[in-house]
DNA sequence: CGAACTTTTGACCCCATTCAAAGTAGGTGG
DNA sequence: CCACCTACTTTGAATGGGGTCAAAAGTTCG
């Protein structure tokens, strides 16, 4: 077997402590919170567009997108969030500010009381100013897809989502970058791309005939990495991972 | 005469004391910040993609863009900011992660040193607490411009954009919200809503035909902002801009 | 008073949407 | 285990919104 996934509340904390040195208690403290588990099947809505705040997600298992709604009922997704990911951090330091959430696939996620992390903050500085950062970082990845929904075609975007997602599943535990489990439907990839789920079908089917990307059922395979990463324009170190340069490293036994 | 606007600075402290109050020390050590003053003229870049980190904008006077930008130079502008904005105060947390930034008029900043607004976030908890809300704000407003591109027609984006930067004009006393000035071309509204000059141009004619905006130079006449907010499917509630929304009881005293 | 930049308009093209229908899982109950 | 239902995927044909190319008419400013 490759490397287990770690578990994601660690995965969280460990993200939090290379933004900011964490201290053994804060850490402790973090790893020691206690939330209430949830689980919500594909399509439906952890936070509603509108809905009270009642606390912080943080993602254990499964695959959710934050989301802008319009009066009409169209959505765009403007982030996707893997396990260890906390979309809705921010709501911390402003409790009206709370993104829509919706479970793409079955998922399964904690939800943190938000005084509790606010006093977390309060008492670990560390913590309150990695808190800080990680929103920081997230809204450089959203940066990212707007540029991406404003200026670049159809397959273009394709391409570069899902050079983002390989990376961030990759890092996750969850797959490697060239071959990922993506067990989305084609609406869904349209609302992330806001292109239209026909399109989304012959987008992919274009980069299947340029050989680049096949999608089989809702797995990935990238045949070409290099060349999907170039259609796309894809600079990774936005993401701030640490196996996004190098790559050279990226152990991959026998297995398939 | 209507109100006068606010000086910069005191606009920045009073947007930063209303997410986190803050005792009269803790404003007077943003007050007295010093830093070095810049004048860009329009169409240069405050800040080019990859530069080195190297202080903190506030926008005095002007109007500035953050993008992100193509490896065949096209650009994506993800947000505008007024005086009184600092466009780039997540880079006090994440130094590695700085906005791309360019002056779309003659445009005023002063530059601080991270260093000194790393060091009142240190001191003074109700400052880093106030700055990672200002960053968390900055993000909502990011992910609407997000489902913006993504979703609507030329003619509802430039609706939105519009009645974004009027109630934000007139908030920060810079015009009245069916009359103001954005005196920028349409190539720069291009970038904005991820159209080319010549569709900006076309798309103006449109609101004009319907007699809803009116741009003569780039002086802007809204005859009809209700029908402009119907079109775009604006809520300002967004923004946080007291002007806005009753929003009554969200001042707090201040505390010493 | 000319040079460079904007704005405006026309004609044509192409990418993505829309509408429609057939094919393909996946899941449930008989 | 199959019949059936529902949701998703795939493909075709027609439409349209926005892009591209081109040129003329303002502007601004040295």
């Amino acid at each position: 077997m490759y490397k287990d996934p770690p578990a994601p509340i660690d995965r969280f904390v460990l993200r939090l402590a290379k933004l900011s040195p964490l201290g053994k208690e804060a850490r402790d403290a973090l790893q020691n919170l206690r939330g209430k588990v949830i689980q919500a099947s594909a399509g439906t809505d952890l936070v509603s567009p509108g809905a009270r705040a009642d606390g912080i997600h943080l993602i254990v298992e499964g695959l959710a997108g934050r989301f802008a709604q319009f009066s009409d009922g169209r959505r765009q997704i403007t982030a996707i969030h893997l396990p260890g990911d906390v979309p809705d951090l921010h709501a911390v330091a402003v409790p009206i500010a709370r993104p829509s959430l919706q479970a793409l696939i079955t998922t399964t996620v904690i939800k943190y009381p938000v005084e509790d992390l606010a006093a977390l903050a309060r008492r670990y500085p560390a913590v309150g100013e990695a808190f800080w950062a990680y929103g920081a970082l997230d809204a450089v990845v959203l940066e990212r897809w707007a540029g991406n929904l404003g200026r670049r075609s159809a397959v273009q975007r394709m391409a570069h989502l899902l050079c983002e997602l390989s990376l961030r599943l990759a890092d996750a535990g969850r797959g490697q970058r060239h071959a990922f489990s993506l067990p989305v439907t084609q609406q869904q990839l349209g609302d992330m791309l806001g292109l239209t789920p026909v399109h989304v079908n012959r987008t992919l089917k274009a980069l299947r005939d340029q050989n680049v990307v096949t999608a089989k059922g809702r797995q990935f395979l990238v045949h070409d990495w290099e060349s999907l990463a170039a259609t796309a324009d894809f600079d990774p170190s936005y993401l701030l991972l640490e196996a996004a340069e190098p790559a050279a490293n990226q152990r991959r036994p026998a297995a398939a």
